[in-house]
DNA sequence: GAGTGGTCTAGACCACAGT
DNA sequence: CTGTGGTCTAGACCACTCG
C-alpha cells in the first residue's frame, strides 16, 4: 500500500480531481511509487485525501488514459512500468522545443495572403480562391535544421507579423488570439524530399523524410488550420501512447 | 435541438453511457446530427433517455475524447466539422485491414525461438540473453506488400504455429491466449529501406519507408510485446486524432 | 439574468479476481 | 468469501457565455 503526501488547495480554481493527478504522477516519477506498485483502493484513498470516491476515480482516470496506471477489478491499480514516454499533445512542436531546452528557432520564409488552392480550400472547408494567410517557415533545434513547416489559415483569423512567428509558436500565437483549439487530425507519412526540401534541410538529395499533415479545429468545430510538415527523421519522430478498452 | 432516438438495453452488460456514446455516434456518422448541430443540455438530454445526468456526461464525454463532439461552457455541445477519422486504436493492422475489407494476407517469413538481443532484451525488460519469441511477417493488402512486421515476445507468453499467424493479427493470437493489453507506445519515422526489405515491400531500391517501434504492455504493467515495423508509405500512413485539455 | 457545461458529494448495487 | 474496480443515481453549487 504506497502511501505520499499531497496536498490539496480547495480555493484553487484549478479542478481537485486534477491536482489529485497531478500530485499522484508526481509520486511516480519522483520514484516514491515504482513501477508495478499497487496504489490502495478508491475509497481508502478518497478518505486518505478528503475527496469523495468519484473525485479520486477522476483522478485516476486521468492518469489511466495517459497510460501512466493501470486498473484491474478485483485486483487493484498499479504503476506501469517503464519510463512514461510524453504522448503526442495538442502542442507546437516549438513548445515542446522550448521545454526541452532545445533552443528552437523560427525563420520565415513565406507570410503571404493568397487565394487558397483547391486542396487548401477543401481542408479548410472554405469556397475555393478564398483568400487565406499562408505560412513558410523553418524550425531549427540547436542550430540544425529540423522541420519545414507550411501551414493554411483562414484569412483574418491571426494577424501576426513576421516577427511574431520567429519568436513563437505558432498554437502559442493562436492561442494568445483568443483561438481555442480542440481537435486536430493528423496524418504521418514518408516520402523523399525535393532537391530544394533537402538542401533547405541540410539533408543529402533524395532523403527519406518523415510528412505530416494536420487539420485543427477550434472550440466551435470550425477548421482553424491547415498543415503539411516535412521532419528530419534523423532528428525528429513521433510518440504515441495508446491506451485500450 | 436536434433530436433522434435511441433504444437502450438496460439488461446488457454493455454500460448505459457507451451504449448512449454510440447511439450519438450513429446519429452523427448517418447524418441525422450535422456537423456543427448543437446537441441540446445534459439534462434535458438525460431526462429524454431515462438516464441520469452523470451518466450522460459520461457519454457525452466519450465522444468528446473521440473528437466527434466539441463543448463550450455557456453555449452547448456541438458535433465536429468535417469527416471524422479513426484514431490509430490498439488493435493490430491485419485487423483493421480485415474491417476495411482490402483482403490481408500475412505470410510468415521466421518463426523462432532465440536469445534476445541486447536492445531487444532492454525494450521487453528482460535479463540479456533470455529466450524471446522472434517473428518476422509481411502483411498484404489486395495481394500488394504493405509492411515488414518484426517483433519479439517474452518465451512461452503465446504458443502459436505459423498457420495461425498467417490467418489472425498477432493482436487477436494475443488476446484469444489470455494477454489484456492495455498500453502500447509507439515511435514514428522514416528511412530508406535496405535492398532486401525493398525487394520483399517490391519498391524500388532506397525506396522512403514508415518506420514503428512498439511497445506493448498488459493488465499489470508488464511488456508483452516489442515491435518494429516498415510500412510502404504509399499504401499505409498513420492517422492520429488528439483532443486538447 | 437565464442557460449552459464543470465540479463535487454521498450513497447504492453489481461484476469480477483472488482466497 | 472478501476486496477490488465498474456503473449508476440524485442532487448541489459554481463559472462561464450570451443576449
Amino acid at each position: 500500500m504506497a502511501d505520499f503526501d499531497a496536498d490539496l488547495d480547495r480555493s484553487s480554481p484549478v479542478p481537485l480531481y486534477h491536482q489529485m493527478a497531478e500530485q499522484i504522477h508526481l509520486a511516480i516519477r519522483t520514484g516514491r511509487l515504482a513501477p508495478g506498485a499497487l496504489l490502495g483502493n478508491e475509497i481508502a484513498l478518497a478518505n486518505e485525501f478528503g475527496l469523495s470516491r468519484p473525485t479520486m476515480r477522476s483522478a485516476i482516470h486521468e492518469l489511466v488514459e495517459k497510460g501512466v496506471l493501470v486498473r484491474r477489478r478485483g485486483v487493484g491499480t498499479q504503476v506501469v512500468q517503464g519510463p512514461i514516454t510524453r504522448s503526442v499533445q495538442l502542442t507546437s512542436l516549438f513548445d515542446d522545443l522550448v521545454k526541452a531546452d532545445q533552443q528552437p528557432r523560427t525563420s520565415v520564409l513565406l507570410h503571404e495572403i493568397t487565394p487558397a488552392p483547391d486542396d487548401v480550400a477543401a481542408a479548410l472547408k472554405l469556397p475555393r480562391r478564398q483568400p487565406v494567410l499562408h505560412l513558410r517557415r523553418i524550425r531549427y533545434a540547436n542550430h540544425h535544421p529540423l522541420a519545414i513547416l507550411e501551414n493554411y489559415l483562414p484569412h483574418r483569423l491571426l494577424e501576426v507579423t513576421a516577427i511574431d512567428l520567429s519568436r513563437h509558436g505558432l498554437y502559442d500565437l493562436l492561442r494568445s488570439g483568443g483561438v481555442r483549439m480542440k481537435v486536430a487530425k493528423q496524418r504521418i507519412g514518408a516520402r523523399d524530399g525535393s532537391a530544394a526540401e533537402c538542401s533547405l534541410l541540410n539533408e543529402d538529395t533524395d532523403s527519406p523524410l518523415l510528412t505530416m499533415e494536420r487539420v485543427t479545429h477550434d472550440d466551435t468545430g470550425r477548421v482553424v488550420e491547415f498543415g503539411r510538415h516535412l521532419y528530419r527523421p534523423s532528428l525528429y519522430q513521433f510518440s504515441v501512447t495508446l491506451v485500450g478498452r
